[in-house]
DNA sequence: TAATTATTGCTGCTTTAGCGGTAAAATAAT
DNA sequence: ATTATTTTACCGCTAAAGCAGCAATAATTA
């Protein structure tokens, strides 16, 4: 998962949703650059703020490993 | 997924592996304090800094989401 | 086409992340 | 128990993220 990947799925289901970069950025409690930022697939973004943004959009994000994480690790 | 899932997963793959914090921050590239953060759930990383670790960890991160992700939007 | 709305870009400013260095706890090894 | 290593914490500094406001361009809608 790249930056370019998010950027592209942020944009998509924000569009879905039918709401501005503006609503979604006040929606996540972030500036409009950020949401602007995220989208223009920049990674200095905070994960802080990655993750609001996300959290408005119904997006989940997941860790992938070849490895199995043992259940005292995980959630 | 929050970041104590990420501190989480980061800490013990990091152990699995066997290196120390200051070594996966110098194959990350990123200062040793970016590590600590990371282990230490803070969100004020930068998805840069995240990244970076996660790869040198083999951690891929993935989104989620209940709807579908279009072709033309995908990776 | 004209008007409205959304997006992108820029600018000045404030806050802060990231950095290396150092030092003290905590943990592991001998 | 002593030593060595690792982790945590703090420090000042620099670079830059994040912010709101405004302007300009692009895209929608009437």
């Amino acid at each position: 998962m790249t930056s370019e990947n998010i950027a592209r799925t942020v944009r998509y289901f924000r569009k879905q949703s039918g709401i501005t970069q503006l609503a979604l950025a006040q929606l996540a409690g972030v500036g409009k650059t950020v949401v602007f930022d995220i989208e223009k697939a920049k990674t200095t973004v905070q994960l802080d703020s990655l993750l609001k943004v996300l959290a408005v959009l119904n997006i989940k994000l997941t860790l992938e490993t070849p490895y199995a994480l043992p259940a005292e690790n995980k959630t």
